[in-house]
DNA sequence: GTGAAAGCGCTAACAA
DNA sequence: TTGTTAGCGCTTTCAC
């Protein structure tokens, strides 16, 4: 392998100081035109690229970002990653994709690794910011990162936490949902999946069992069943109703997947969506208008979610004021699951 | 901002020199039981951490790896990136990511980054390498970069390339595909979507076609339509075929996106499927298992391809032999839409 | 076992 | 305008 070339193979060859061709490079100093031409001509001829992690540890910068998800492979956070791309590429931002698979040990190892690779912020999705008790020790370690590097958590929270959010409002569309569903007429209303120990699941839960008492309507708690967020819960889950003696006219699941997985049973079932049971979803992902019948959901607004959380980022990063919770309204997306074409 | 703690200040406060302190970060070499125990506690006591950058800078090795693909939200390349990271996680490895939208400009760039920022290697999928004519230009540029930094390419090629490329079969998998449907009696087959200008598209065309003919059917060149690689083109094409005459009994979509959109259309005109017509799809996305009817289509196998990606890469890496093509063979995944389940 | 010192490639005072 | 030089934080000979 041979020596990678340098500043100063270039200020060399050029008969200048390196300082003249890091100037060239950066434009951080007036140059005379013929030599930053001479210069520019060596840059090009040996296609020389200056060395970022030099100039990091010099800079003590390093314009990259880190990401944290939970999992890469649920169509949610790519949506949120590419928000995220989309503005901060512009701000010349680059990006460390860890994927923690919601594990703890993970989320920390991302963390160290982030850290040791002096990123200049990180943002913060799934996994403990998620739990409904997050442990007292996973939420310090995330709280002591943050002392040194700016951290925004993305649709979660921590105990006792101070740190900088950007969420979406998932009470408020839990309860559009589930007014939606009331002001069609549906009373017997059911909720599928979720662990009940994770705070997607208890918000939605929350706002669904308020929204159906605000409307004088009762929830059973036979009727609220935990899950995984997987298409397998809401095939499980569907089959356990359809069992059933007693039947809800109306199925809020915690999510789209899950929704395309109980309507998948019901419809094998013989049922017709909405007509004999309506479902909704929520996240408005790409599954919810790819089955048939397009569901009816909540668009968790992926992409502003994750141009907030730049925005908000660089705020940090260059010490600006910024507020500690960005809300984003969510949006009821209506379709065929709920309301028959033919109307 | 407080002065960030270095093995300088471990090492006086444990009144070592640096290099002892190196030594025992690294275990490079034995040091007394006694004083690697004074240096570990306070490494622990201020939670010290070395900074990657410097360390990258004299070792000349980042363990990053460069992953270039041109659409995230495409479910394909989550999956084939969760394969990657499983793989190189253990190896000690960390992702840049970089999305391209297969814009040739915003591939270079990433290409640019990727160097400045030192990586040990490059994944590359999507955009150039995917044109069945890509200009020599385009081509150079990336065997350039190759020559000082590992590269593999992902279904993909360059022309008169001498890169390693990991990829899956995609003319047997359209092989399997066709001969499928011929099997079940189907003489009269069209093929949706993709650009015509793109290899992904080509292959599956050609291996279609070539199929036909073996089997002593004609394939016209009315029902080779292309698109893009979206649901709407196979809901425009689909309304297209549905208003001629002459229709096919079965269609051949370039992927599953595009058989979904295809599938939406057919049903809502009242088409029973698989009876009526048949249609299938191509990857074994998420998408297809999710659509009712479930899709018939073949399996890219994503998890191995970036599993093989990253062992090839790994391999590069470290100066050892590989061979420059590894080839994956797809399978035939058979489901309802196709088949239909009474059967 | 341990320390001194050079060097990785770049930027940024400070001087000239 | 331009050059000199001192770091940035770490690893790694080479001595001892």
């Amino acid at each position: 392998m041979k020596h990678n070339i340098t500043v100063y193979d270039i200020a060399k060859e050029a008969e200048v100081s390196v300082s003249t061709v890091s100037r060239v490079l950066n434009g951080t100093a007036p140059v005379k035109e013929s030599t930053r031409e001479k210069i520019m001509a060596l840059i090009n001829k040996y296609q020389f690229q200056p060395n970022a992690l030099a100039r990091s540890l010099t800079k003590k910068e390093t314009k990259m970002i880190g990401v944290i998800l939970p999992d890469i492979t649920n169509p949610f956070f790519p949506e949120v990653f590419w928000g995220v791309e989309n503005e901060a590429n512009s701000k010349g931002y680059t990006f460390f994709l860890c994927n923690t698979s919601g594990q703890p040990e993970l989320e920390s190892q991302s963390l160290t690794i982030l850290r040791e690779k002096q990123v200049d912020g990180i943002i913060f999705m799934g996994g403990r910011i998620n739990l409904s008790n997050c442990s007292q020790e996973l939420a310090k370690e995330v709280e002591d990162i943050a002392k040194k590097i700016p951290i925004v958590l993305v649709n979660g929270n921590l105990p006792d936490s101070s740190l900088h959010r950007v969420i979406i409002n998932e009470g408020k569309g839990a309860e559009m949902l589930t007014q939606h569903l009331i002001d069609l007429g549906h009373k017997e209303i059911a909720f599928f999946g979720g662990y009940d120990y994770v705070s997607t699941t208890t918000q939605k839960v929350k706002a669904f069992k308020k929204t159906m008492k605000a409307n004088g309507l009762k929830v059973s708690n036979d009727w609220v069943l935990y899950g995984d967020f997987s298409m397998d819960a809401g095939k499980k889950l569907m089959a356990d109703i359809l069992k059933r003696e007693k039947r809800p006219t109306a199925i809020f699941c915690v999510n789209d997947v899950t929704a395309v997985g109980a309507v998948k049973v019901a419809v094998e079932a013989g049922l017709k969506i909405p007509e004999d049971m309506a479902i909704v979803g929520f996240d408005d992902t790409i599954l919810a208008s790819t089955v048939i019948p397009e569901l009816t959901t909540v668009s968790q607004k992926s992409l502003e979610l994750g141009k907030n959380a730049v925005n908000v980022l660089h705020k940090l990063i260059n010490n600006e004021k910024v507020k500690k919770v960005t809300v984003i309204e969510p949006e009821l997306i209506i379709r065929d699951s709920t309301l028959p074409k033919s109307r």
